[in-house]
DNA sequence: TTTTTTGTTCAGTTTTAACTGTATAAAAAA
DNA sequence: TTTTTTATACAGTTAAAACTGAACAAAAAA
């Protein structure tokens, strides 16, 4: 019972900036512990996030990997400390952009052969089938569609280069 | 049971499509819905909606709602019928971005007030107690939290700057 | 006006995702 | 090696959301 004020405060933090977190697609748990890491500003324990935040250890190594694997928090080494502990990344801006623009343009490639696939359908369909006249909006949807692909490809492009 | 083969090919892109529109936020069945209108590429009644995709009309009404308040959807008059009619917006790349800054911006600028007042009361501790030495990495992650906040401000400014 | 049709609200249900605790696996210390 | 400590897998449970249907409200036709 040391510092109650500075406490609250850090709770506040960490509440609002969890809402930051969440709007790039990650659960609450998962939010709420990237945002505790970053705060802490230095490595940390699964049982001391687990105790921090109240939720079994089980959640903290699957949440953990989560943002692991997106490259938001990193493993830490220290010796004589047997328990692998975690430290968030620093680089807000870019760790997030980065997160949110690989998860794009990972889903955005296996819909792109997905696509590829149908058109090619709808190019064998046309050829054999006379009665396609009305399917021709089909068509210009998927090219459109297509191309909103593309956009947003370019789009992240453009900002992984600064 | 007359183009099952056509029919199958839109069902497919309706799935695939489905799937991008969720990564802007949109809960399954509103993704869903709004793959259909665009499909469709014709103003739909809430009981066509319910018919083809198999869900309650309750359920159309409030996805439907969702998708016109971010303005991907817009409520048609048409002389002669009674019932509602919704179209989807066909410039898809700039309806998913503007709807997605806006959800954004929004957040944002709640949490600007929140970190601001939070800002102010640790700026009050300071003045009166001696002992907030440590909380001062607390004090620089909020303030690199605001400045991240800041950073996607301006990259969404410059992105409808088009 | 009354009757009929359409849209929405809301309580309750179903479905899905989040979370826990036990048991196991992996790794370090003894 | 065995013993101890830490991390993960998985089945079961709990919590959250999506969804439905009945009742109501709003609007148009009769």
């Amino acid at each position: 019972m040391n510092k109650p004020q500075s406490e609250h405060i850090t709770n506040k933090i960490l509440v609002e900036f969890t809402k930051t977190i969440e709007m790039f697609g990650f659960t609450p748990l998962e939010s709420r512990l990237f945002a505790y890491l970053y705060l802490a500003d230095k490595p940390m324990t699964l049982d001391d996030m687990a105790e921090a935040l109240g939720k079994s250890k089980t959640a903290m190594s699957t949440s953990i990997r989560t943002l692991a694997d997106q490259n938001l928090v990193t493993r830490v080494w220290k010796k004589g400390v047997r328990k692998s502990l975690y430290k968030a990344h620093t680089q807000l801006f870019k760790a997030l952009m980065v997160s949110y623009m690989n998860k794009w343009v990972e889903a955005a490639h296996q819909q792109r052969s997905s696509f590829l696939e149908i058109e090619q359908q709808i190019k064998e369909m046309k050829a054999s089938e006379a009665e396609w006249i009305q399917g021709r909006q089909v068509e210009e949807r998927l090219l459109e569609i297509i191309e909103f692909h593309q956009e947003m490809e370019d789009l992240f492009r453009d900002m992984k280069g600064d």
